[in-house]
RNA sequence: CGCGAGGUGGAGCAGUUGGUAGCUCGUCGGGCUCAUAACCCGAAGGUCGAAGGUUCGAGUCCUUCCCUCGCUACCA
């Protein structure tokens, strides 16, 4: 039996937040350290994802080549993974000659089956920045209920989807200009084509977790429909045949490729160039993915489908334990409105170590779980200081103390063995969490056993037994002595540099097999003296921490993106709006949406219904009462089933909406030009 | 609208095949002094989102409803 390890490839356009970690990687490096300790064959691979249209908007941006981003973020990730101590047998990247060629064949297996076939279709174009627009480069009036700020194929507003070219005043979100539509051919991967294998192999997937599990059966009944995997770009992997001038390969076919030709890397980085094939094409090879949520469409099903689809006979995905988000003092982590911790500037104030301890006693294994520096601190303190780190301290100290460190094995009575025998217990329950990737659970367990020997230690009162008969004390610190040995071993795919250290101090080796954790590893001991193994963080850092996060955040939200201005129009086009001024009489939310209210407003010279966007930055009732200015000549249309004839005005400041009112006392009705 | 996950003492969570509701933190009281003002013991605090049902018995099964979060594929 082997396994194959991979974590989602980290997108080479920006930093490493914890988000990240939580989800993909540290639950990946700690299954990966759990099984060598086991001594099975493992190898852990992963790498940048570095094309696709973001990257190259980057580079477009900064006037440098895609490569010459690719370049930064992936050292920067690196680096990033380098200082929590995620170590891979290879981090490789997607823009590599090997990938290319590997890519290349992965989309001609699958066309000369016939499971890639082109289709003509249409897209927006954006004659200024001269490239076609993904949807989430787009964005205008939703065609269906008119509410502005629509993404390119689904409105926030409405939630309903549409087809992207029926986008209302479609506006390109880099430039601000209206895109034209074009006509492009593109490839279809035909996943329909696998459904039924697809189907059989699922149904052997019945210990998968719930959320991927649930996920595919409800696609697979919808059925499967066939999805474009080429893209108008000039970076990334040229599509391999004669007609396809300017196409790439889109970003999500390329990218899992990228495990294979990773592994590929490494095997020649090792000298055993064929190695790769133990693996890859090996039906004894349990392969694990390691994602978050948002992935599981990829990795359960176009990825096995591409796979199925190949000559070679690669092994498909064993496992993919998904995990849910990581939100940040209860918000969603966001990029764009630096809303983030980021890894590398984390690890220069705590160690690394810690983070890992926080996100797996935290992880977001069953639901979305949240990061707050708060709570982060107090587990720091409380658990690893003063649980586990007080326990080795005490333990180690009194053994100095008294016996210069020596300790040596002594039958143990029988509340030491019970002790023992309890520990080794949960030692077999912790064994099980680390195979089914219950990390969450496994930290708590871990610390029921530092709290299990400090009560130990407290009950046999060895600063009284000193007194009265050294042969006890030596018993009791024996018995920490192992409890210890055995919290480790325990321990270790957790925090696997605390370990070493710890172990350091109880004079045993670095070796973690995870079957020692039932053994006594020596029968005498010479120990290292006392040292502590945490420092706990005091509350000024953590305010600290808090200030610059919010800070950061609102120094992203104060910046004002301007939009470049639009081409110009003659008096007559301005003429045909016909603006006025409203007094809203009445609001109420729309039921079932989160954006929208309706509004019945008077304009003078009728009253009006409509429904407007404004939800998220009013209440109801604070709009009552209010002139407002709005458009009065725009075409009705039915949004939830109320007519919605006009539109309210406002000014949009990032995203944050603000209605105009007049300055002076004005009546509705009165006109504006 | 569809699908999924969640709703358990002040906070964060655990509750396996239905059988007296647990853990950590916090609060209050006590003990100890080996130890990183750490550790240990005890107490208060929950009608387990709501209602109905199955059952001798339900946080746990069924039905309906409410709330939160996420997903809904051409977005990395």
């Amino acid at each position: 039996m082997r396994y194959l390890v991979t974590s989602a490839l980290p997108y080479a356009n920006g930093k490493l937040h914890i988000g990240h970690v939580a989800g993909a990687y540290l639950p990946a490096d700690i299954f990966v350290r759990y099984l060598r300790s086991k001594g099975e064959d493992v190898i852990y691979i992963c790498g940048t994802d570095e094309h696709g249209t973001p990257i190259s908007i980057s580079a477009d941006k900064e006037g440098i080549s895609p490569l010459e981003v690719v370049k930064r973020y992936h050292d920067s990730i690196k680096e990033a993974f380098d200082g929590i101590g995620i170590e891979f047998d290879n981090f490789s990247g997607t823009a590599r000659e090997e990938h290319y060629k590997l890519s290349q064949e992965f989309f001609l297996n699958l066309f000369n089956k016939g499971n890639i076939q082109p289709k003509t279709t249409l897209q927006f174009y954006c004659e200024h920045d001269k490239r076609y627009l993904p949807d989430r480069y787009v964005e205008g009036v939703c065609p269906k209920c008119g509410a502005g700020g629509a993404r390119g194929d689904q409105c926030d507003a409405c939630g309903q989807i549409y087809d992207t070219t029926s986008l209302v005043e479609p506006k390109c979100k880099i430039c601000g200009n209206q895109p034209i539509i074009r006509e492009t051919s593109h490839w279809f991967l035909h996943l329909n084509n696998f459904a039924e294998r697809m189907k059989n192999w699922i149904a052997t997937k019945d210990y998968w977790k719930e959320n991927v599990r649930n996920f595919m059966l409800n696609l697979l009944e919808q059925g499967l429909i066939e999805r474009s995997i080429t893209r108008d770009l000039s970076w990334g992997v040229p599509v391999p045949l004669p007609d396809a001038e300017g196409k790439v390969l889109y970003v999500w076919f390329d990218a899992p490729i990228g495990y294979i030709s990773a592994t590929v890397e490494w095997a020649k980085r090792i000298g055993d160039p064929e190695r790769w094939k133990d693996y890859w094409l090996s039906e004894d090879t349990q392969m694990v993915h390691f994602i978050g949520k948002d992935n599981i469409i990829f990795h359960a099903l176009i990825w096995p489908a591409m796979l199925m689809g190949q000559d070679k006979k690669y092994c498909l995905p064993h496992d993919i334990p998904a995990n849910e988000f990581m939100n940040l003092e209860g918000e969603k982590i966001s990029t764009s409105r630096d809303w983030a911790v980021w890894v590398d500037e984390f690890v220069k104030v705590f160690p690394g170590e810690y983070l890992r301890y926080y996100l797996a006693a935290n992880a977001p294994e069953s639901k979305d779980a949240d990061f707050s520096f708060k709570d982060f601190q107090q587990r720091i303190n409380n658990e690893l200081n003063n649980v586990l780190g007080n326990l080795v301290n005490r333990m180690l100290s009194f053994a100095g103390k008294n016996f210069e460190g020596k300790l040596q094995a002594v039958s143990l009575s029988e509340a030491s063995q019970a002790l023992l025998t309890e520990v080794d217990a949960i030692l077999n329950e912790i064994d099980e969490g680390y195979k089914t990737y219950q990390v969450k659970k496994n930290t708590r367990l871990i610390m029921d056993l530092a709290r299990m020997g400090n009560r130990y230690f407290d009950e046999r009162k060895p600063w009284q037994q000193i007194k009265e008969d050294r042969e006890q004390v030596m018993e009791t610190l024996w018995t920490c002595y192992l409890l210890l040995h055995k919290i480790s071993i325990a321990l270790h795919p957790i925090l696997p540099k605390t370990m070493l250290k710890m172990r350091a101090l109880l004079a045993l080796d670095g070796s973690f097999r995870f079957s020692d954790a039932w053994k006594e590893p020596l029968k005498e001991v010479q120990m290292v003296r006392a040292e502590p193994l945490f420092t706990k963080i005091d509350d000024e850092v953590i305010e600290a921490q808090i200030e610059l996060l919010k800070a950061k955040a609102k120094a992203r939200e104060s910046k004002q993106e301007y939009k470049a201005i639009k081409e110009q129009i003659s008096y007559d086009d301005f003429a045909k709006l016909d603006i006025r001024l409203a007094k809203v009489l009445h609001a109420e939310p729309v039921p079932k949406t989160e954006k929208l209210l309706h509004l019945r407003v008077d304009i003078g010279s009728e009253e009006r219904e409509l429904v407007a966007g404004l939800a998220l930055h009013y209440k109801a009732e604070d709009l009552i009462g209010r002139t407002v200015v709005m458009l009065v000549n725009l075409e009705p249309r039915t949004i939830r089933g109320v007519k919605s004839q006009g539109m309210i005005l406002a000014a949009d400041t990032n995203g944050s909406l603000s209605i105009l009112e007049p300055h002076k006392d004005s009546m509705p009705g009165a006109t504006i030009s």
